[in-house]
Formats: C-alpha cells, structure tokens, sequence
DNA sequence: ATTATAAGTGTTAAAATAACACATAATTTA
DNA sequence: TAAATTATGTGTTATTTTAACACTTATAAT
C-alpha cells in the first residue's frame, strides 16, 4: 500500500519523468549590409570542440527562458544591440552534430544595420564579418544554416519589408536597390526597380541628399512604418 | 594534483554538463482533404495533464532519433502510415505551454492521402478528422501551431508541388480545383485554373474517367513526377 | 570652360492574369 | 422516347503587370 501510494505519487509528479532530455542550442546567422553587399557575422570559437575555428553566434537554451529569448541574449552579447529583427528558423537535430554531446539547435536569423554595430566587440568577441562569397566553411551544420537561412531571407524580403532592417534609417534609392541586388543575387533594372518602389508608396523622400557616391547628390528616403501599417490593415501587401 | 586531473578530466567529457537539459517533443498538424474540403486529424488525450481534451498527435525525442525520425514515428502510430509527406515547422518554447513540464516542442506539417488512412485507427488513437472551421480548440498552443502550419500550407501549396499529396494517385481537375480552393479558402474560376494547370505540363491525362459525380464522366489526370524533376532541373518552377 | 560621374526620369512591347458563357455527354424523369 | 437535368469541357478578350530600353541633369574636379 505504502508502495503504491509512493509510486502513484512519483507518477503524478513527474509524468513525463522517463523521456530522455536534450541540450537544446540556439545559433544566429546575423546579416549585415555595406557598400560591399550582404555579409554574415561569425566568430572564432574559444572553446573546444572545434576551438579556433569560425562558427554562428550561439549559446544554449536556459531553463527559464524561451527560445526567442535565448537568441536576443545570444545576439546581444555579439552584437550589444537590443530589439533587432529576428525570425526563428529550422531546427537542427542530427545525432552527432555536435560530436560533444547531442545537442538539438534551432536557427534564427538576425537582421542588423551594420552601421549600428560597435567594431570593438569584434575584438571582444574574435568576430567576423564575411561576404557570402568569402566566407570560411562553418563548424557543424552551420553552413547548411547559412544556406537555409539565405532561402528564406530571399523569400522574406520579396515580401515583406525586412529589407529596410538593413539599412540606415535614411538611404538612398540606389543603396535600396544594391541590398536586393545583393540578397537576390542578380542585377535589376534601375527606373523599374524605382518605379516598383515608388508605386508602394511606403517610403517618404527627404529635401536631404547623400553627396558621397556622387557630385550631384542623391535624395535620402526613409521607410514610413506608419504609412506601411496603415495600407496593410486595408489589404495591401508588400511585394518586389 | 589528482584533484585537478580529476577536474580536466570531467571537464573533457561533460563540457556542457552545467547547461540545462529539456524535454523535446515533436507535434504533428496531420492535413487530410475529402468531398467535404481539408480536414485536420486530431486525438482526444489519454493521459494527464488535458486528458480527454483534443491534441495534435505528438510524442517525445527520444536520444537516439532526429526530430524526423520522432515525428515519423507518431505519425506511423497514428495513421500507420510510412513515408509520408512532411515538412518541419517552427518550434514553441513558452515556458509554461505544458503545464506539466517545461517541454519544448518542434512542429511537424504532414500531408496525407486520405483514403489511405485506416479508419480502424480513429478507434484505436481516439482519434477523429475535424474540417478547419468544425474542430474543437486543441490543448497548450496547438492551435497556434495549426494557424501557423496552414499559413505555410498555403504559401507552399502555391510554390511546390505538395497539394497532390492530398490527392489519391488519380483525380479529377474539379477535385485538384477543389482541394486548391479548400486551401486557399477561395473560389477559382474554372477555366482560367485548368489553363493554369495544364500550362505547367506536368499532368498525364489518363483515357480512364470518374463518373462518381457526373453522368458525362470527368477525366482522371495523373501527377507526373518525372516530367516535373525533369522540367525541374531545366530551371522550371511550379506556380500555381 | 570642359570633363567626368552618378542621379533621375517615361514609354512601349510582351506576358500574365482575370473576366466571362455556351455546347456536350449521359443519366434521369416525364 | 422525348425532355429535362447536371457536371464536364472548352477560348477569347480586356486589363494589369512586367521587362526592356537611353538620354538629360546636377555638380565637383580638372
């Protein structure tokens, strides 16, 4: 009696209590956009295994917080930056992907205006900005990460406005064009790219211009989050 | 000294052994589609917490299977089906969405041939398919996951090839306008639609007709799967 | 004053999409 | 057996969207 009152109560308890617990990761593809085109931030891992070589921004998940909030921690001690665009991708759950320990990880990618960005924390951090083109293959999975990730950002930024998370708050139309160029990887025609914005109508043209690509300056835009709310509550959706 | 061999010894084989460890479980949205429209299968629970409320078919990671392996396995249980056709969702990681234990959960889309399903099953799994608008609101944050799920049932169905999944091995172009209507939760203009399709090329129309709903009969088409690769590799995408 | 450079701007042809209606085959009913 | 019923099958046209394409302008540098 004495027994089973005993077990009923252990099963009561901790219903779940015999399935098998996993370390659960979370690793962030970080992209950044400068003259150069879209890059991706990686950093030297300092620990082993795999010490020394380039790897995504991770960490593992903590008892008390969820997976999106183990990302923006992650994000924020490479980064220093607080409320950036992040999106939860797949997750990774291969039996050795990590030859330490079985270690379940979930993606995120991470949008950022590099000029935000504080340099030093590369130094902090032994991290990297890489062109796609150039950067060095990834430790575990993570270029297959990368690739996903580059997937969905293509798909993303055609139809949603999470170009501009890229960009200064003010650009130029021509700054606007190369980060697609750059995401699509392929050219576009200037006066229908411009035509194609234009026609959205969710960016608002300053008096301001940006001299430094040119004699004659370019007009400075900025993205009206407003303007862009409002026409989606009426039915419009944002395509490029 | 023993004391600190011992220590870098633990060291080397736990590295992560201070890190948290959490329950893993898998859920799959299983979508079904008949005369009536898309159907989504789910269980009424046997076991605490929520017993006796409806449930997505789920079931824990064990340390030896990828998230695939897990949730192929709960959709075998369920619908003693094997390679079906399924596609990893986005993982939910609220502290509290079991209340019984912290447990993180990945989603799973699976797409299955209706008529293939066993309804000996229902019994055995208490198990019941349930039209979107009819079915009962499911436990912990099932229902977000279903939300979510049919969002990307949509965005996919246009894009890929996956709505024939759905579809026995022959069907008719109203049943294939139909599903694509039940999908997309709106009505398509017949001509235009089978314009659509035939232009892609990647149906076999078959001599053999169904005159389960006409007295004329309708054609059987079949879903070319080597046609489509081969279009595939030549740079062909399906859009619907 | 000339040159050099990136910015800014519209038109037109082609392709894709959307709107639309009647004849046909075969069973059922009168 | 003629008429009615019902889902199938089929094309054309207007509209919208997309793609292709080239010259002028402002200004700093020479």
């Amino acid at each position: 009696m004495n027994k089973l009152i005993n077990k009923k109560k252990k099963v009561q308890l901790h219903r779940y209590s015999k399935e098998d617990k996993v370390l659960v990761a979370v690793d962030c593809i970080i992209f950044g956009f400068d003259k150069k085109g879209l890059k991706i931030l990686l950093i030297k891992r300092d620990f082993e295994p795999k010490k020394g070589e380039w790897s995504l921004m991770g960490g593992f998940l903590k008892r008390q917080e969820t997976l999106n909030d183990a990302a923006n921690r992650v994000l924020k001690k490479l980064t220093g930056l607080e409320e950036v665009y992040m999106e939860q991708l797949l997750s990774y759950s291969e039996i050795d992907r990590d030859p330490e320990e079985r270690t379940l990880s979930v993606a995120f990618f991470a949008l950022i205006n590099i000029a935000n960005y504080d340099l030093k924390l590369n130094k902090e951090n032994a991290a990297q900005w890489f062109s796609l083109a150039e950067a060095p293959t990834p430790i575990f999975d993570h270029q297959q990460m990368i690739n996903e990730a580059l997937v969905t950002l293509k798909r993303k930024a055609l139809s949603k406005p999470i170009g501009f998370e890229l960009l200064p708050n003010k650009f130029t139309m021509r700054q606007l064009q190369n980060l697609y160029e750059s995401i699509l990887s392929q050219k576009l025609d200037k006066r229908n790219f411009i035509s194609k914005i234009n026609a959205l109508k969710i960016l608002t043209r300053l008096e301001e211009k940006d001299k430094s690509t040119s004699k004659k300056g370019a007009y400075l835009y900025q993205f009206d989050e407003e303007k862009y709310h409002l026409k989606k509550e009426d039915g419009f959706s944002f395509r490029i």
